[in-house]
DNA sequence: TAATTGTGATGCGTTTTTTGCATCACATAG
DNA sequence: CTATGTGATGCAAAAAACGCATCACAATTA
């Protein structure tokens, strides 16, 4: 990097405490290195180095220069190398960060709907914690987010939100399988499996259940959304999802024979969550991402 | 800054989405900002911009240089203003960081015996909390810092230290003025004035207390050194004090006519703390700091 | 005390880099 | 098809960086 010429010399110097024996490990001459030594301290304003009969020595403004370009050095490290992480990223793709919810048949068939259209276009898909896909927006990893409520960080622009209603889900033979709408009284005490607390469903759920003042039994957490839905059917447990995440005829047919129903939650006890789909605030999404953005809205 | 232009202009070239018109911004030819940029680009290893008909657009790994850019021009923007905030730092100077322990009689003392041998050394002292005087040497606003227990940063290191075994104060007609020695039994219930908790004497005391399960009648609390001590002669009550911030003859000639008394308390009830005198980890000191150390140790 | 060694600073001619002009190739709008 | 705007490139001029020789100063050595 060209541009850090005269900073390495500067941290070469402070290092060997001499113009003369940094300029030979540098491999130039000592004028040329004094000189730009001279040079950046008059930009300065203020020397950075004490000249002794000896060699030089950092004084406090030059140690405060030093440790800057030490830390900046370090930055433009993990930057280029961030760069260079990004070297297979062919233009027409998009890269989605996303909690498991919308990664079981959400994402699945609208991914597959738009790249009927658009063929060329590919897709990275990344299952994340909606922090670490705020995160993941930050840093430019991801174009898009899928995050389930709720939004930490003001950096988060959405663009389009869908509400989910809570649904309640168990065997087909379970008690409660019978009724056409779950209130939280009814759950007391049930034995439960819930999504781990760092799921929007899952906060979303425990301000329902403090403000009822309902108690479940939790037996399992996971952060396997398989796992949950799997294990209805061994154990006569309940457990909770939103539509998105769900296959659609669970909730449009549900008088099918499938082995697993899913009731609405009373939205009086528990409000419909927000899926808020957004990017990073400020940014110009790259014209793949842009337009499979407008796709979904 | 010399050496961020090439930064600059790629940052100006990004905001005006046109090689063209940043040019005419930065008052060059259109030519030799195009060939800095495809300098960057060609050692970062990839382009920073699409080319577009219509101008350039930043791809993604611009995108991520460019933020780079950004926070470094603050970084840069930050030290300088830092660095000419010490523009009134004279050669010969000494600044020390410390809690107020040490800056009633340690300090008062070991100065000006120092500056009758160096009357050309000036000094700075800056009573502070243990963890705002590590955070000082760490931004080298100070040399040298003085910290009664605890260490917490990694950053610090340690260049002397003195055992400070801990003393209860109290007027001389306290029914506990008797006793050669105190024990922390003796104090339960006591009415007692201690120093607020970010104090590192207050943090050994709090162990010890815990320790014997006795519990004091704090009635006051308070960060000055000044108030705890005089408000002895007004009120009988309990303080804690180290040697190193009282008087010399108080522990030497307890036999004087003195209104106030300070007794060991047993070291098997609260063990003798640790007064650490150090500096940066790594840095070198200035001349008159390490001169200035080397005659502390 | 005097000579020697090692340090950073500076004048000057040379080399390298950067810049500006003219021009090309390409895309878009009219 | 033309006109306008864009970034890229060859070439010569201008500017900056460089290297050599040398100076001034301080510390060390003889």
């Amino acid at each position: 990097m060209r541009f850090m010429t005269s900073l390495r010399f500067i941290d070469a110097v402070a290092r060997e405490k001499s113009i003369r024996k940094a300029a030979e490990k540098l491999a130039i001459t000592s004028t040329a290195l004094n000189r730009r030594i001279l040079q950046i301290e008059d930009e300065i304003g203020q020397p950075l180095f004490e000249r002794l009969a000896s060699g030089v020595r950092l004084n406090t403004a030059g140690e405060l220069f030093v440790q800057h370009i030490r830390t900046q050095t370090a930055e433009l490290a993990r930057v280029q190398s961030q760069i260079a992480d990004l070297s297979g990223i062919r233009r027409g793709h998009v890269r989605i960060a996303s909690g498991a919810d919308t990664m079981r048949y959400f994402l699945p068939e609208t991914v597959a709907r738009y790249r009927g259209e658009h063929p060329a276009v590919t897709f990275d898909l990344v299952r994340q914690s909606g922090d670490a896909a705020e995160q993941a927006l930050r840093t430019l990893e991801a174009d898009l987010a899928l995050i389930f409520e709720p939004i930490k960080s003001a950096d988060f622009q959405t663009m389009a939100t869908a509400r989910q209603q809570l649904y309640c889900m168990m065997s087909a033979n379970h008690p409660l399988a019978k009724k056409p709408m779950i209130r939280l009284r009814d759950c007391v005490g049930q034995p439960a499996i819930l999504p781990r607390a760092d799921a929007g469903l899952r906060q979303l759920l425990n301000v329902g259940l403090i403000r009822r003042s309902v108690e479940l039994g939790t037996v399992i957490e996971s952060n396997s959304q398989e796992f949950l839905q799997n294990y209805l059917t061994h154990e006569m447990v309940i457990s909770f999802q939103i539509p998105i995440a769900m296959p659609s005829d669970l909730i449009t047919a549900p008088l099918n024979t499938s082995a697993i129903v899913a009731k609405p939650v009373d939205l009086a006890d528990v409000p419909a969550g927000i899926l808020h789909i957004g990017q990073l605030k400020g940014r110009v999404l790259p014209v793949a991402a842009a337009k499979f953005l407008d796709s979904i809205i």
